[in-house]
RNA sequence: GGGUAGGUAGCGAAGUGGUUAAACGCAACAGACUGUAAAUCUGUCGACUAUGUCUUCGGAGGUUCGAAUCCUCCCCUACCCA
């Protein structure tokens, strides 16, 4: 395979990479690269304990397809032994261990979401319990012989939780460790991870080159922020899209965000495929944010699903909170009982956590049944062949009906 | 091993014997307004058989008419000394 120039590949290379450590170093690989016509191995770490992957995800998972189109290899991680340790963040404590078989199915069901960016034919996967879970424990000490303590706490994470006294555990000083030897196992050229990943890339750098290899170049890209404008996009924070949301809940999650975030969602959601509708959406933005926002989440639908897809869902999101209209597609629950408590009623539906939660939604008017304004607390709610449409709060729907008898 | 400071609802943080289901802030949820934006306003925010009842303040016991608050033991965290 032919790779296109040197200027051409780092153009597309360091558009929306925050840090590459070095860019020396890089030019370097690329010029050995193209002269042996050999592609260089390009790393990204995946954790399997989180298999949900989302938008968040998506700017690395795009950088790699992007190395991978420039003819290089892309080889994705499953972090099934690191998840042991957890990447220490401070807020999540120690996961419980996952099983050999749901590392593997999460694994699998990692890298089949993230075929929706990579290609999944190019794709190199493997699991990191391969070879660290063969490491003795002198092995360990060995490898963590050569860093020390000083250099750990340097970590912002650590530092922060050092200085404000919060518990480190010894083991979390293990994860950089681990991840950086499968950076020394794999012999790769780069490393790509988002700017939270830094350290632990840098650390893999070194080990490599402890280990006698040539030390990979490090490329952090930007993280994404969340919908709600301020944290980074997480599922645990509940500020995530999914890959796997319907297009509908997508086109609606696009839409929720608060403005501001309109120009990096753009800059880097927006595949560059589409730099026309990139540029558009931009230019929108300055006097029409709404229509811009719509672009956008119509350009993200379209991604991940497809352009028709992104039209129905703007028509259904329309139907529903512009139209202010039921959507069609409302799943249906069936009771045996002909007449039940509105109150429990929405608890067996999952539209309220608890009974108290459920009396307080309904006092709070936001219970709409059959386009009835539910504010009685006891209301009874009669059930028959012809199914009920219950709505809990804004946006969401519910169908109930008796079943039938006969 | 010794010492000191801590452990309160999703988080942060008051409360040191009785109007305390527990101030306040954030988050969250609902309503109004809107573009499911921002900002703002209002309300809710342990559970239930609901103007009352029950269970909560690291855990287990105890003192008391009454404990998040006092005592005992235990568990956990940080820091200092060794």
């Amino acid at each position: 395979m032919r790779f296109p120039t040197l200027k051409e590949q780092l153009d597309i290379i360091t558009a929306n990479a925050v840090e590459i450590i070095s860019v020396t170093e890089l030019e370097q690989k690329l010029l050995q690269s193209l002269k042996t016509a050999e592609p260089l191995k390009v790393k990204l770490g995946a954790d399997p304990s989180r298999p949900d992957l989302h938008l968040g995800h998506s700017v690395v998972l795009r950088k790699l397809r992007e190395f991978q189109d420039l003819g290089h290899e892309a080889i994705l991680i499953i972090g099934d032994f690191t998840a042991m340790i957890g990447d220490p963040s401070g807020k999540s404590k120690t996961r419980p261990q996952l099983s050999a078989k749901e590392a593997r199915e999460n694994g699998e069901s990692y890298f089949e979401q993230a075929s929706k960016i990579l290609d999944p034919s190019k794709t190199t996967i493997c699991y990191n319990s391969d070879w660290l879970g063969e490491m003795s424990f002198a092995d360990v000490i060995k490898l963590s012989s050569h860093y020390t303590v000083a250099r750990m706490l340097e970590r912002d994470d650590f530092e922060r939780r050092y200085r404000s006294q919060e518990p480190i555990s010894l083991h979390e000083f293990l994860y950089p460790l681990a991840q950086g030897m499968d950076s020394v196992h794999l012999k790769n050229d780069i490393e790509l991870g988002g700017t939270d990943q830094k350290f632990n890339l840098l650390v893999g750098r070194d080990l490599q080159r402890e280990y006698g290899i040539p030390p990979q170049v490090c490329i952090t890209m930007e993280l994404l922020v969340g919908t709600d404008g301020k944290e980074k996009m997480s599922k645990s924070l509940g500020n995530a899209i999914c890959f796997n949301d319907t297009p509908s809940d997508m086109y609606g999650k696009v839409l929720s965000i608060p403005d501001p975030l309109i120009e990096t969602w753009c800059r880097l959601l927006v595949p560059h495929t589409e730099q026309a509708a990139s540029t558009a959406i931009l230019e929108q933005r300055q006097t029409d944010p709404r229509s811009a926002k719509r672009a956008l989440a119509r350009a993200i639908v379209a991604s991940y699903y497809s352009p028709s897809a992104a039209t129905e869902s703007e028509t259904h999101f329309d139907q529903l909170f512009v139209h202010k209209k039921a959507p069609d597609d409302i799943q249906l629950f069936v009771f045996e009982k002909a007449s039940l408590p509105l109150i429990d009623l929405l608890v067996t539906l999952g539209a309220a956590p608890s009974k108290s939660e459920a009396r307080r939604m309904i006092q709070q008017n936001s219970v709409v049944v059959d386009d009835r304004k539910i504010s009685e607390i006891h209301e009874q709610i009669e059930l028959t062949d012809e199914p009920k449409i219950i709505k809990a709060g804004k946006r969401r729907f519910f169908k109930v009906a008796a079943k039938k008898t006969f």
